[in-house]
DNA sequence: CAAATTTATCATACTGATATGATGTTTGAC
DNA sequence: GTCAAACATCATATCAGTATGATAAATTTG
């Protein structure tokens, strides 16, 4: 796999809040809810891209997580960043030396795909793959419109159930 | 990380056994202490890629594991398979289905790197990278010379201590 | 056949990533 | 100030990948 499943949820979750449209936070619940993982995992995820300057969080009603980076300038890397280590990435063969004098069998050969990979991490941000969306298949990007759904329940006096 | 670590293990030890140079096999016991990785589990390693048909093995006194394939033909992506699937590899959000009608968000543009990771697995052979490791740096492939030493203790009567 | 050598396999343990449930803390509305 | 909403955090559980040790099975040598 080339992303842990943490770092696969950062993203989704980074293109969920991105992708609400609102200027609103959005809350934890409605994000796991879209994406289908556990609430308190997901907060924890959010929570490290908040110390990593990702987002912005606010506790209390009409609490929840927002960007702290404009989506044109949040590349895939910076999101990813803080759950897989660049460094891991480098060596087929998981060498940590590999690169210096020091080269396993593959360096020459894979540093190339690597190198790609990593300028792929570095160069695409998140409004590119907001902008792609619509035009993949959009089972998925239609969910997000519940995102943008009335959140706040206003004062209408207490909910009768 | 790119590969497991049992992958990455796999494909050390098929370099080592295509490197040795020799053409009688080589005992687990010399691939892990070239390689530095436990014994049982390499010989499980070992044991899957002989399922495989990548290698073969012989049991009892001067046997050990062969490349079944010649390294020119035997591709990187044939070594990794068992471990690997090559299915796991494709969508960077990990969802199942990506690539049909539903694609994710990342799809289009990660597509194009994922391709070019395939035909790398695809297009490289052991050959390949053997022919390069002289090349690099090579403490790991000095080491490579002790699996050609005399590996059989012929008939001189019993070892002297 | 007996002994030595080597792979094969099994039961178990360890480890890090992932997940869960309970509880604490902050915030806004009334 | 009280209450409810929401994130924050902690202790613990689960799971898959990795590792270990013991034992079985196969093979060669003599």
């Amino acid at each position: 796999m080339w992303l842990s499943s943490t770092a696969q949820q950062a993203l989704h979750a980074v293109l969920c809040i991105a992708g609400s449209g609102a200027d609103r936070p959005v809350r934890v619940d409605a994000i796991a809810a879209v994406i289908g993982c556990p609430r308190n995992y997901l907060s924890k995820t959010l929570h490290v891209l908040t110390r990593a300057g990702v987002l912005r969080s606010r506790r209390g009603p009409a609490g929840g997580f927002l960007l702290a980076v404009p989506p044109s300038q949040l590349t895939l890397a910076q999101v990813i960043a803080p759950f897989e280590p660049a460094s891991e990435r480098r060596c087929l063969l998981g060498r940590p030396t590999c690169g210096d004098a020091d080269a396993c069998a593959a360096h020459e050969r894979w540093a190339c795909i690597a190198r790609r990979a990593e300028e792929f991490f570095q160069a695409t941000t998140i409004a590119h793959l907001l902008r792609d969306w619509p035009r993949a298949g959009s089972t998925a990007r239609a969910r997000l419109t519940s995102l943008r759904g009335p959140q706040t329940r206003r004062a209408h006096g207490p909910v009768r159930r």
